[in-house]
RNA sequence: GUGGGUGUAGCUCAGCUGGUAGAGCACCGCGUUGUGGUCGCGGGGGCCGCGGGUUCAAGCCCCGUCACUCACCCCA
């Protein structure tokens, strides 16, 4: 059988699984310091729970069934299983069969694989990894939680070896409330969601197409410059508060939305200073946010779209008499690493945790050399020992493939133990007991990769 | 799902009007007799995506198919 690359299901080389692993490491420990809780779900939901929020979804879901069961013999008592394509339905499915159990309101963070069977592309998977914190909480929830959320990424930006990153942020009750005040959705309230995805592509084709397109969604010239004078606001301070008031609209929705909005930039301007701005033209797809919503762009990289996007929801779960509202917001670290990686733009310092290559002298010292070995890793000094006893060049080389830093010469008899650092070729005397590699050669490093001009 | 592009060595790609399958990098060996990288010399490697057709002859032309890829759609 042929071995071929499946596309959309990316796989990682050691040295790229590196970087990987360090985003996810600094990622889980940033939500636990935040007091998120873990939660692991399950990889299966029935279909029909996947679909519950309507639309053509069921082409982007995965079913999964037994081939065993394939063809008449399959029960039609057995729900249909598909594979989760978020975080999301999986946790308010949880939440419901678990409320009588957990402590509200829920902070937890869930790290996990999804699938969406779309085209892949350039940053877009069929199988790829979501970071998701959520707080939900039973029939109200304080709105304190939408402006903790992104202070929360703002945190895992910063610690990461990337550019700046920028949270966007909006109400929705903003452009709702400001469309209603101009005329738009009074009588039919999908014209405002039309017009939401007509001003969300606003970055991507152009105010004047924005515009055309409005117009002939059935808006007003008038009606579509104003819809653009809004979208185009965009301040890092609580400045926009005051263009907005400047357009002359006024709905109560809009001004729930405002000040909403505000508090939510003030927490950022006090405690994440640079890491947030208000974007009155970010919408989201979804239908089913609320309130505050959240993108987010890498500096420099705008083109390549939001890595991280989340919002509340007035109704996350509902089990009929009791509403649980949420705020969540997820990383795509697949997306993200993909892009950082595909364009050069971090890299591991080596390709294996290994700090120490013990060279094997014979076969029949093979023992010597564990010994040391073991001694290193009694003091969490990542090693191996060499494959064969080849040559020392071979073992010299066979460490300098994989980016291991130190070989180790194990000593015998008088013969003193020597450790060699090959990036300088410095060889000094050395005692497995109580030797220690610089620090910063311990553990591999990740870091951001200048681009050379 | 719609439209374009591309399929040749592990990777990146050349291959003329149809006439014996190529380069660079990577890999292995030797020079270098137990200390790598540089350099020099040598070597292994190919269902030319797959199937059919045209032809004396197909990597090249024709038909089909599959895969990859970019864009659109969508993006929970």
């Amino acid at each position: 059988m042929k071995v071929t690359r499946l596309s959309g299901f990316p796989e990682y080389l050691p040295s790229e699984r590196i970087v990987e692993q360090h985003f996810l490491d600094v990622i889980r420990e940033t939500f636990e310091l935040h007091g998120f809780t873990s939660l692991e779900t399950r990889a299966v939901e029935p279909v029909e729970r996947l679909l519950g929020k309507g639309g053509d979804a069921d082409k982007e879901i995965y079913g999964v069934t037994r081939l065993a069961d394939s063809g008449a013999e399959r029960s039609s008592r057995e729900p249909e299983l598909g594979l989760h394509f978020d975080l999301t339905v999986p946790f308010a499915r949880f939440v419901l069969e678990n409320a009588g159990k957990l402590a509200f309101p829920y902070r937890r963070y869930q790290i996990q694989k999804v699938w969406r069977g779309e085209r892949p592309q350039e940053g877009r998977y069929r199988e790829f990894t979501q970071a998701d914190i959520d707080v939900v909480d039973v029939g109200e929830l304080a709105p304190h939680f939408e402006a903790e959320m992104p202070l929360v990424i703002a945190e895992v930006f910063a610690r990461l070896p990337i550019g700046r990153m920028t949270i966007q942020v909006n109400n929705r009750k903003i452009p709702e409330g400001f469309y209603q005040g101009i005329g738009i959705g009074i009588d039919d309230v999908t014209e405002i969601q039309d017009t939401l995805r007509i001003v969300d592509k606003l970055d991507k084709i152009g105010a004047d197409k924005v515009r055309t397109l409005l117009v002939e969604a059935g808006r007003t010239p008038e009606q579509a410059d104003q819809c653009l004078a809004l979208a185009e606001i965009r301040t890092e301070d609580l400045s926009f508060v005051d263009r907005v008031r400047a357009l002359g609209v006024q709905h109560p929705t809009l001004d729930e939305g405002l000040d909403a909005l505000a508090a939510v930039i003030r927490s950022g301007l006090e405690h994440a200073p640079g890491a947030m701005v208000a974007d009155l033209k970010i919408a989201r797809g979804l239908d089913y946010y609320t309130g505050t919503v959240y993108e987010t762009q890498l500096e420099g990289h705008e083109s390549w779209g939001s890595f991280c996007s989340g919002g509340r929801y007035d109704a996350l779960a509902s089990d009929g008499r009791t509403t649980y509202p949420g705020v969540g917001i997820s990383i795509g670290v697949s997306r993200l690493l993909g892009l950082l990686l595909s364009k050069g733009l971090v890299a591991a310092s080596r390709a294996t945790p290994a700090a120490v290559l013990v060279a094997v002298v014979e076969e029949d010292s093979r023992a010597e050399s564990a010994a040391v070995a073991r001694a290193l890793r009694a003091r969490g000094i990542p090693c191996e020992v060499a494959p064969s006893a080849a040559k020392f060049g071979k073992q010299i080389r066979y460490a300098d493939r994989r980016g291991i830093p130190f070989v180790w010469f194990p000593g015998a008899g008088d013969v003193e133990h020597q450790v060699k650092d090959i990036r300088s070729g410095d060889q000094v005397d050395a005692d497995p007991q109580s030797w220690q590699p610089p620090a910063q050669d311990l553990r591999p490093s990740v870091e951001a990769v200048v681009p050379s001009p």
